[in-house]
DNA sequence: CTATAGTATGAAGCATTCTCATAATTAGGG
DNA sequence: CCCTAATTATGAGAATGCTTCATACTATAG
């Protein structure tokens, strides 16, 4: 099918001009006398009457203007509303809520500024984000380097060290050392995994504490942690407030740094320019661009 | 507006295949991955989810198919419709109908066997072809060599004798040299110029004759001077018969060459290739192709 | 009858599109 | 569970077609 030469001739048509269809188009006249050329040639009859006071579709011309300036329109409307529907889709983001709270709520305000023009519509999350949804772009995991999935970018912002309330490093069952924290509560995401890590880390894999408690949330989590419920695993560049203002403390000076945030984004949600935009900022801001 | 990539695109969703879309649009599968790959990014979006067992849109994809579906669907047919009404639009030949009946009548039947699938429409007329009809493709008119058209071509069949009834040679008035057509009747066309010309170039421009009448049609012309009605300008190679016959005798050794048939076709005509052919077999029986 | 505003044309450069060769992916059968 | 067969993906280079440039041509209006 002569495509563009019929996109040619209807815009002549509508224009009643070469050299304004030539404009509209963005080539020159003489491109688009070529065109209609090749297009009257191919068909075999004339489609135009050309004259210096304007062109005027022959009988022919003008039946076959009917339809193709019909299904030019509908290509243009259609393409446009894809489009639009593109350009203000939001991008969809899963991420923890406590990087959402931590890091990425502080920084947000920046982003706006220097990217405004696309929306972004966060998710939380504990679970791997479900890439089957089309809606959803960019997803923001806790992973350890050895189990991070191929598409994501380790965002070097992690590592695990135990906290609790000043409380705890004083009194009866002060923690002095990773095996006090057998006559304590640990505060568990959904299961005992890390907590193990870091265990088998301090040298005491088989430690049995007092009691676990589960919290899915990680804000909750530290929440619990600082009222002294028990001790949570903290990454501590997340929680400097907490710590500064010595409502958390640190007890021991051992980091299991094989776990951190992950940036994963399938490579076919970055065909939509503003989940690249948002991708990229993510990594620059975390110096792993 | 991308329209090769859109026709792939509609073609691939048409088929669920990149391979059939392929064959369909006469390229190779690669081809059709490169556009829609193009596709995809320029609109920022999947259009298509990919398997081996089969390639499905995605909703947007669905949503774009729809407009451009139709879109594809209105152009081919705007197309075919008008390659059809093309390619059985008879060509439009007006010729003079003493050269249609002598020269062209005897040759038709061969021009259908070899060049079948297309109609002719003739019209008879000593006037001019009015092209301002787009249904009329190829005049054949008569001229002098010095006053025929820019896009005309001489066919070499021409030339101008008087004939009269073999009658005429004996008897009181008989014609032995031009001057004796004084006592004659002469049989025009539409006016005396041919006559007049030929009487110069006898030497005797002056020459008046008994009377003068007019006939329009050639035949019709001839077939009165058949009838001993007068003498008339002939064209010799197209009276073969008649004189064969002893019908129709030429007194006169003079031939006045100036005057032959042309073929007639507009530049924009030609671009029907049924006129086209027509047009071209007439000048090779001519030999003047 | 010239000026002006349009279209036509041919050659050459440029860009897009296509092909080729091959890789990567996925589903189904042994 | 691997292997095969069928499909899509990819990158580089080739081919095609589109565009431009420069200029010719044509018609209309003053």
């Amino acid at each position: 099918m002569p495509l563009k030469a019929l996109l040619a001739f209807e815009t002549v048509i509508r224009h009643r001009s070469f050299t304004r269809a030539a404009s509209e188009l963005g080539v020159t006249q003489s491109a688009v006398s070529h065109q209609l050329r090749n297009l009257e040639d191919d068909l075999g009859l004339k489609l135009l009457d050309r004259s210096t006071s304007g062109v005027v579709p022959s009988a022919d011309g003008e039946r076959l203007f009917r339809d193709v300036g019909e299904a030019m329109n509908l290509l243009r409307l259609a393409l446009d509303e894809v489009r639009e529907t593109q350009r203000t889709r939001p991008v969809g983001v899963q991420i923890r809520s406590h990087f959402a709270l931590k890091w990425l709520a502080p920084r947000l305000v920046e982003f706006w500024q220097r990217h405004p023009g696309f929306d972004l519509h966060f998710q939380h999350s504990n679970a791997p984000g479900d890439f089957s949804d089309p809606n959803l772009h960019i997803s923001i995991e806790w992973y350890s380097r050895d189990t991070s999935p191929e598409n994501s970018t380790d965002l070097r912002i992690g590592g695990l060290t135990p906290a609790c309330h000043p409380g705890f490093l004083k009194g009866e069952n002060a923690l002095f050392q990773p095996s006090d924290l057998i006559s304590h509560v640990l505060l568990h995401e959904s299961d005992d995994v890390c907590w193990r890590e870091w265990l088998t880390l301090a040298g005491i894999p088989k430690l049995c504490a007092a009691r676990n408690e589960f919290y899915e949330d990680t804000n909750v989590r530290q929440q619990a942690a600082l009222e002294g419920e028990g001790v949570a695993l903290v990454t501590p560049s997340l929680i400097k407030d907490e710590l500064g203002a010595g409502q958390l403390v640190l007890p021991f000076d051992l980091t299991l740094e094989s776990y951190s945030y992950h940036l994963v984004v399938p490579a076919d949600r970055l065909i939509n320019p503003a989940a690249r935009q948002f991708s990229n900022w993510i990594k620059r801001e975390c110096g792993v661009a």
